[in-house]
RNA sequence: GGGGGUGUAGCUCAGCUGGUUAGAGCGCCGGCCUGUCACGCCGGAGGUCGCGGGUUCGAGCCCCGUCACUCCCGCCA
């Protein structure tokens, strides 16, 4: 047995390991694929051969040279093995694998490509290893059966989501990757240009103005699975770097045109590859941004969690518990979160530990009083009045026996800390939905909103919306209650797309970006491609931009999108396998214009 | 930039209240085994307990610092 250097006659294989059935039997074939599983058996040696398609048990008998130079072949290695295909006894058929009937007597091996011993085990499913180990070693994380199969339902994924929306009557074109800086939103991806010395061109954080252009030159319905780049921090949600985004926009449209074409491209996506979850019905629910805030806490409200959020501010500003009533004159507000259950199960233990939470999540603390067989209990519970309670259990809509939490904060903070308690007390008391996808669009974004630490009036979303109300409501409105049409996809509570209807009026374009401090000379300076095509008769236009990272990792039920991505960044965006991002050499530098100043600590250390 | 968690063999992990020579499973190397399918059995090699300092008669364990990874906040559609 040698290496093969060059491919034989009959090439590397007749079959894929998927494929051989007991309509085989007796045929001639020859496999090729990885050597996943030993089983030396001394007079019998098992060998699990796997490709892409599946896996095929092959055996080999004692004094036979398959035997031999199978017996010295290490996991992994890549083999060519050829020989008769031969029913399996019935007391040895494997029900769990599709060629469990079957399996290969092996009478010739050839070795394509030997394996190393591996870093880590490629069989074990279920194993969970470092990301720094998987992540050096991708493409032998990327063997493993669940990684590979999240990857091909990616392929299948995106192939369908491009059926649909070619079918609504879409166009896919393609937008420039090196193009210029966008004024707001994310740190942009620099790429310094030879030719133009001190200039910089830069990767696209989406490709929104280019798309709003091609509706200037009447393309009407674009699409675009689109890559997109933004040098912000990660999340498990959030990939450094780089994620892809169905982006679309169509020309002539309302808000509601572009809703009901995307939800239905969403619910028959989710419908397809969901294997039986319940989906939302269509129209999906449109909460607005402020009911979303008020009654779930958050402006992308997980619906599986049937918990909802109530004020109970004038209860307790006139209660005699004094840390609620004194925070309230000073401007706090209470909101509270029933919960109908039985808290008897829920020793004082529970409740602590949920306090300690609270406290950890930077949350004063976290009240409760608990409703049982006609008592109410709880620490609190001796600050209220009978009528309070009866007011709390009202409003906390709890008929019979349960539980009501409250917490108090200032200004907008109150309604996000509900909105943690809401989700942490759907995750405690298990009450969220099983097997479930809920959609809903948040709508009516605030155009503008106030920034905290300068008090001045911002763009609170995409600066390019269109501002509901016109013109008339820029001039004539206090700019923080002007809505934007605006809208958010939101499923399980993962914003999975956002949109909208654009400013394709440029005095319009002009007013609004005065409102959040922009003179018109700068706005021209930067939007000046954009601005010049509006004048030459733009149609009015919107759209969105599902995540189809998050689609996915949501359709393989996975919770970080490492998960989803054959070839992630890690969390400080560096790519071990290929060494990225890398220095590079010092001609190249100099081509570019550039000199690198070393940081200073690196600077002391080497003159140390 | 800030907070939490983790760091012991190639990998997954155990290691009690600080106490002898730091263990197990998988993998690797060698041997045995005709029906396994996570095969089984016997043996072997393999360790800077992330790194640096400190406390102590004695540190994997306690203290200080530091680094790496990860989750979250800030930031970000």
């Amino acid at each position: 047995m040698k290496p093969m250097q060059e491919q034989n006659a009959k090439g590397y294989r007749t079959h894929t390991c998927g494929a051989l059935r007991e309509a085989h039997v007796g045929q001639s074939v020859m496999l090729a694929g990885w050597v996943y599983r030993k089983r030396d058996h001394g007079n019998l040696l098992f060998v699990d051969l796997r490709d892409h398609e599946g896996l095929t048990q092959c055996v080999a008998e004692q004094g036979s040279a398959a035997f031999q130079e199978l017996d010295k072949i290490r996991l992994e290695s890549v083999v060519s093995l050829s020989g008769t295909v031969v029913q399996r006894t019935s007391d040895v058929v494997n029900d769990k694998i599709p060629t469990g009937a079957i399996e290969l007597k092996v009478e010739a091996v050839t070795l394509l490509s030997a394996a190393a011993p591996l870093p880590f085990p490629v069989t074990e499913e279920g194993a969970t290893y470092p990301e720094e180990l998987r992540f050096k070693y991708r493409f032998l994380d990327l063997r493993r059966e669940a990684l590979h199969q999240n990857i091909v339902l990616r392929a299948h994924i995106i192939r369908f989501l491009r059926e649909e929306m070619q079918k609504a009557g879409f166009l896919e074109i393609q937008t420039p990757i090196l193009t210029t800086s966008s004024p707001e939103g994310a740190r942009d991806f620099l790429v310094p240009s030879r030719l133009h010395p001190g200039k910089f061109y830069a990767l696209p954080q989406a490709p929104q103005q280019f798309k709003q252009l091609l509706m200037v030159s009447g393309f009407d319905k674009y699409f675009q699975i689109a890559p997109c780049f933004r040098d912000e921090d990660s999340r498990a949600d959030r990939s450094p770097g780089v994620f892809y985004q169905l982006d679309m926009e169509m020309a002539f449209a309302t808000q509601e045109d572009v809703l009901s074409v995307m939800e239905l491209v969403l619910q028959r996506t989710f419908l397809h590859f969901s294997q039986g979850a319940v989906i939302s019905d269509l129209p999906f629910p449109r909460l607005s941004y402020e009911e979303a805030m008020r009654v779930y806490g958050s402006d992308k409200p997980d619906l599986r969690n049937p918990l909802k959020i109530v004020d109970t501010t004038d209860i307790f500003a006139s209660s005699s518990f004094a840390l609620f009533a004194q925070a309230i004159a000073k401007g706090a507000s209470v909101r509270a979160i029933g919960v109908a259950q039985d808290p008897r199960p829920y020793a004082r233990r529970f409740f602590d530990d949920l306090n300690a939470w609270a406290g950890a999540e930077g949350m004063e603390g976290l009240a409760y009083i608990l409703f049982s067989e006609g008592e109410v209990k709880g620490p609190i519970a001796k600050f209220l009045t009978a009528e309070q309670q009866r007011k709390i259990r009202e409003r906390a809509d709890l008929s019979a026996d349960g539980m009501v939490f409250f917490v108090c904060a200032s200004g907008e903070q109150v309604l996000k800390n509900a909105g943690s308690v809401r989700k942490k007390l759907g995750q405690e008391f298990d009450l969220i939905e099983k097997n479930a996808f809920r959609f809903c669009w948040v709508v009516d974004f605030p155009m503008y909103e106030k920034e905290e630490s300068t008090g001045k009036v911002v763009f609170s979303h995409n600066p390019f919306s269109m501002p509901q109300g016109g013109m008339a409501a820029l001039e004539t409105q206090d700019p923080l209650s002007i809505k934007a049409y605006q809208y958010d996809t939101v499923c399980n509570g993962f914003e999975i797309s956002s949109g909208a209807l654009r400013n394709h009026l440029p005095e319009v374009m002009f007013k609004a970006f005065a409102l959040a401090g922009y003179p018109k000379e700068e706005v021209e300076a930067r939007f000046g491609g954009l601005l010049q095509a509006f004048q030459y008769g733009a149609p009015p236009h919107g759209g969105c931009a599902p995540g189809i990272d998050r689609i996915v990792m949501l359709l393989c039920g996975e919770s970080n999108l490492r998960e989803v991505t054959a070839f992630p960044l890690n969390q400080r965006a560096e790519d071990l396998m290929m060494g990225a991002p890398a220095e590079v050499p010092a001609a190249h530098l100099q081509e570019l214009h550039l000199e690198i100043r070393k940081p200073l600590a690196s600077h002391s250390r080497e003159e140390r």
